[in-house]
DNA sequence: AGCCGCTGCTAAATCGATTAAACAACTGCG
DNA sequence: CGCAGTTGTTTAATCGATTTAGCAGCGGCT
């Protein structure tokens, strides 16, 4: 039994094709009732779903947006990224081709021609992480970027704000009462963009509080539990009066790190060290004990941003600059006021 | 600046299309090399790619696979599955759309739809966790089951074997001595396929082993850290001699949980108490502090299996079973050989 | 010369839709 | 009655490929 075909919705309702294709799409032409609801009848019953292939051929659309990433789909990380971008895709009856090129641009190109075509609408490129990337050369113009930016500009993009996040983080952490605050710094293994808006953003709100950043508490480490941990051992070996009463982590498996140190040496957070981490993964921050404050990537809310610019219902306000995605901050426990000796020293230097 | 068409690759090259079409698709047709040459060269020079789309229409096969699941892309959890299809995808020039339903029934129904009228070639359905699905009626025969089975069979399916997986894990507990060893089972919110095949398994090492299972070493809890942490309170609760020396937990965020209410109570892992994970989820196991021996599910192998029945590369042995996948155990350090007390009563007991 | 058979290539049908143009039937009007 | 204008539907071209059947040209044979 093979797929009933729009000559067999025509035949079953005594009409031509083309009154067929009139009715179903509901263009406004010059058709009876009467003949309408024949159409619509005969296509019920023979269970008619137009082939989108043909369709596609014949209107130049093919309903279908191609998104190649590194490789979203097998990281436990930005998957949200893709359902945001699903769900805008569904909502607009488009289906989503996903490739995953584990960054091997021999893959990448291949994926670009094969998408091309498959006659895709348009594309999204995507990252695992944001950074700076080199455009592909074939890929086509309008193509959006989402979770980083093109190297040269000339493409729409979307990025989560690191620098609020940083901010939001740091300032946190301040009004908790805090004055020697560490950040405990990727070991920049990339183009480091959200190390360093991080970073910005947790300078900026040292200056507004008027603490002078400290060399020392930038600490760098490998991106993992065990990095954060050892950072963190670094951090408390400082003389009493230079050592942080609080951690800004550049993201969460470090913070677990950081808990680890912490705890080893019989230190409690958030009463003797407040941390703040970075990302919201699941299955860390929230798990943790005491379940961390982080700050929370908008990755949902990029998908969504990217598909919708790809599909042309918004466009991208300054077309030349990347959006910025607000990170909000997730209040949990792992933050609280400084110790009592590290308060009254940070009152002293006040 | 369009596209090039086959017109155009025959235009430039001084020959019809239809010759073009069997240059290019290495028909062996009666063409003499210059002619092949020249039509290579001016296909070539025009850049030309061919229409997947209407080459589609015109052979019936969209070189395109449609996968449908639940909400793997967007669960940390079985991205590797993706990668596994995926590769198979790549590596036959098939491009996978990827829908996530969210477990919506409308959602499933529209997308089956949907991927039919772009005549996929084939269809998978996934899940994210190994269960028991009701298929929807409207898929294709010969739709893949990917880590879940059809509850009236009728379709390839491919799931990870988890009472071998059971089994392994188990057998390394009482390979180290142990005696006593609690199942911290999963509070069934579904239908519990993987909880009792795992539970089988723990059954069958225990009677190889000789050893009475004892219903109190088998509990339940929720599927967390909190959850594996309550569960294995109760456990360390119970009097000395009946108190379990290892644990088999369901899963590697249970064992998480197992860990924190051991360091609670002072306890070391292994020293004092082992166990045993399973799923080998990245961010969990590995970061535990010791890194947490546990039983990995094979998720990319599961997805390359999925993939190459979609296409027929392979067939299943028995169509009417699912595939059964081996969940290979990986050892770490939470396995020890019991606590000297528990070891000497379980000599005792033997 | 006439016919056969081979070689190299092309004409044209086809896939399943959309859509502009054409057409038949009817109405209204002078 | 005859012509123009409407209305309801169909005809046929089209999208860009694949593929079958067939045509033209040539060499060999009788």
């Amino acid at each position: 039994m093979a797929r009933a075909r729009i000559s067999d919705v025509a035949a079953a309702a005594g009409v031509s094709t083309a009154t067929v294709s009139l009715v179903l799409n509901d263009r406004t032409a010059r058709i009876t009732d009467a003949t309408r609801d024949r159409v619509r009848r005969a296509a019920e019953e023979v269970g008619y779903t137009p082939n989108s292939v043909a369709r596609g051929l014949r209107t130049q659309r093919s309903h279908t947006v191609g998104l190649i990433s590194d490789r979203i789909a097998t990281t436990p990380f930005a998957g949200r990224m893709l359902a945001g971008a699903q769900d805008v895709a569904r909502e607009h009856g488009i289906l989503v081709f996903l490739v995953d090129t584990d960054a091997d641009e021999t893959v990448e190109r291949e994926a670009i021609r094969a998408l091309a075509a498959q006659q895709v609408d348009a594309m999204i490129y995507a990252c695992m992480w944001h950074r700076v990337v080199d455009a592909p050369s074939s890929l086509p113009r309008g193509t959006v970027f989402l979770d980083c930016r093109p190297a040269d500009g000339g493409f729409p993009a979307v990025v989560p704000d690191d620098r609020a996040g940083g901010v939001a983080a740091v300032r946190a952490l301040v009004a908790a009462g805090h004055r020697r605050i560490a950040y405990v710094d990727v070991d920049e293994p990339h183009p480091p963009v959200a190390s360093d808006l991080r970073h910005e953003g947790y300078l900026q709100v040292l200056a507004e509080a008027g603490i002078d950043p400290d060399p020392a508490l930038h600490v760098r480490c490998d991106t993992s539990s065990a990095g954060g941990r050892e950072a963190t051992d670094r951090l408390l070996d400082l003389p009493e009066d230079h050592r942080p009463t609080a951690l800004f982590c550049f993201n969460d498996r470090i913070a677990a790190g950081a808990y680890v140190a912490a705890h080893r040496r019989g230190l409690a957070v958030p009463q003797d060290l407040s941390i703040v981490g970075y990302d919201d993964q699941q299955l860390v921050a929230a798990d943790l004990d005491p379940p961390l404050t982080t700050v929370a990537l908008p990755h949902y809310e990029m998908g969504r941003w990217a598909m919708e610019v790809a599909l042309g219902i918004r466009t991208p306000d300054d077309p030349d600059a990347p959006h910025l995605m607000p990170c909000p901050i997730v209040d949990r426990d792992s933050v609280g006021p400084p110790p009592a000796t590290a308060a009254s020293d940070s009152r002293r230097r006040t």
